[in-house]
DNA sequence: GATGAATGAGTATTCATTCAT
DNA sequence: TATGAATGAATACTCATTCAT
């Protein structure tokens, strides 16, 4: 492939991630994207084949490129091993705020069409290993609660993507009674004290 | 109004808060609507004045039709305030098994357009009064973690709709050594325990 | 014919003169007279027949009301012989201005459709006897140039007509340099001049 | 531009110029435009923009196209001094003939929507300098009225405007005891004596 | 590899007219 | 007589995709 071609490769997704994000697939027009990307509408086509195609490598590029678990949030994890809670909340809500397309892109996908999910089966979002591994430490250490690694990270993942992602719902619906984003650190110290003190207790039973 | 406008409106309706909540706004054409609805689609625009706006009815009706905060919740509640966690979490679930068009529906305007959530301000959503009351005589009696109702409520609700509209996300990228929907009651009880116990070690220290 | 009715007759005819002369038969929708006339849709068609047939009701009521030739400017000719060039043009001006619905009811049937001004044939629009009389009486005295009455008339319709039909294509197209609507008085009196002084010359023969 | 782009837009824009002549903006559809014009309907959006701007650029094209100031007729006034307000007339009325589409494209533009003659602002019609030459020879040499030349011109254009766009007007409501196309020579040879003898008389005195 | 040109099915919305109460 | 409800054919404009140079 030539130098040229991937230029115009990459300048197609970079705008289709960005669009596509925002407006979903359906939302977003072809000519919009060859528009905004500078380039002509049948190069889409030619290297990506589909409209559909051409989201599910967006979607398949936002995957590979952004990594929840970052190596600085295992660092700080590692050596703040009392708050891991607080620390893995904060750091997957970080995540989502530098990485906007993440979420929203996962979000249209699931709402539009599932079949566009498949392409990620095979794709790691980076490793959830070491988390378990620190997991099972504080476990170990009886300083985190009894409750199984699955379920543990799914609420993390859980009360992070709901921040997020349902902002303004929640502004809407539950009458601001509850978080707003502002609040979010006192959320996570809460529940950081919450699943690491009943570990405590768990112990001197 | 007469019947057969009433007639006309409600299957409109109907199929408008059926098909949004599958498709969204720009998936859903008002052809279709009309042809599922078996109505002529002009009528949609005599009653609705347009899409939009007929989306926004959808909404908004969903919303005054669903309350996930039901009275048969209330009473498991208070006949067992021992699992007051497990009980809120299995009602909103099963709320939200029941209202599939609800969280839906509340995605989609996330996504394509907040501003179709607008309507949505003067609509209360069942109340949580009641919600409070069981959570402030729990926490007084210590059988709760020290933790604030807002934020409290917000986790239940993240989890619950996390579980939901995530499943297919989840299974596709988390490599589904998380939780699947038939888990979900090891969930409940899981969290149950850690925000039940913790505060029963709260009072024993 | 109830009281009532004609009532609802007068205001969809007067609605009607009003928007047809504005909008033209296409450019005016039946719903709109409707609703500005205030007045249920579907009695126009109890009443007119349709939408064409409106407009020629409009169109002939028209006719039959506005009276081009007016009882005073003949009395201003007949005390004031001398300018009959100069009166008649500013009688047929004055009307125009008068009656906008006029010329443009006429202007738009001649565009959009000749057979919307067969129903005019039988509709005497004011009566050219006196004005013939008083041309004849000019012309016998001497007063007047050596035309025939028919092209006299046509003469002075063409421009008042044209002076106020085609002011605007006038002002964008000849470059303003020819006359504008308050030169008209300049213009009336020049062809006055020449229409008279003409017939002058000609008796001095 | 390629060979066949400029073939389509050649097409629809002469389609265009017909139809609108025809039945104006609002009578003329997009769809009859392509049919028409054998051509696909998305290049007149892509080529035009819209239906109102296709209108425009009608318009603006028969304008440049189209000189109601003609060469022939400037030669023959030069060549028959004498009878110059019997040659523009005849040469007007002429070009109205050949050129049906421009009268009526104005017409049209001027009763639908003034804005849509904005465009004209800067479109020379022809010149008038000729003309206005002429004109000032004819007056020195005392072959013509006491006219100014934008009066003169006004007439002239009104006169001969009206036997063409009136005429059908004029038939149905003067009751035909006015001009009709045929006897328009001899209109043009009574108003060429009018505004020329009163120049001699003019001089005579 | 790149680009402008072309296409046909679609997409929200409107309109004149008729029906039923 | 009046009114709301209903209808089907338009109507301007868009979109994903393919073709030709």
């Amino acid at each position: 492939m030539q130098k040229r071609a991937m230029e115009t490769q990459t300048k197609i997704l970079g705008t289709a991630m960005r669009l596509f994000s925002e407006h979903g697939l359906k939302g977003t027009t072809v000519d919009r994207i060859a528009a905004e990307a500078g380039v002509n509408k049948q190069r889409i086509y030619a290297y990506f084949g589909s409209k559909e195609k051409l989201f599910v490598a967006a979607l398949t590029r936002v995957f590979q490129e952004a990594a929840p678990v970052s190596q600085s949030m295992l660092d700080e994890a590692r050596a703040d091993p009392e708050h891991l809670t607080e620390i893995l909340l904060r750091g997957f809500h970080n995540f989502h705020a530098v990485n906007p397309q993440f979420w929203r892109l996962l979000a249209w996908a699931n709402l539009e069409d599932a079949r566009l999910l498949e392409s990620l089966r095979d794709v790691r979002t980076g490793e959830n290993g070491e988390i378990r591994r620190l997991f099972d430490r504080a476990r170990a250490g009886g300083r985190l609660a009894d409750i199984s690694f699955g379920n543990y990270l799914f609420t993390l993942l859980a009360v992070s993507w709901f921040l997020r992602s349902n902002a303004l719902t929640l502004r809407y619906t539950m009458g601001r009674n509850t978080v707003d984003e502002n609040s979010a650190g006192t959320l996570f110290r809460e529940l950081d004290r919450i699943f690491a003190r009943n570990a405590a207790e768990g112990f001197s039973r």
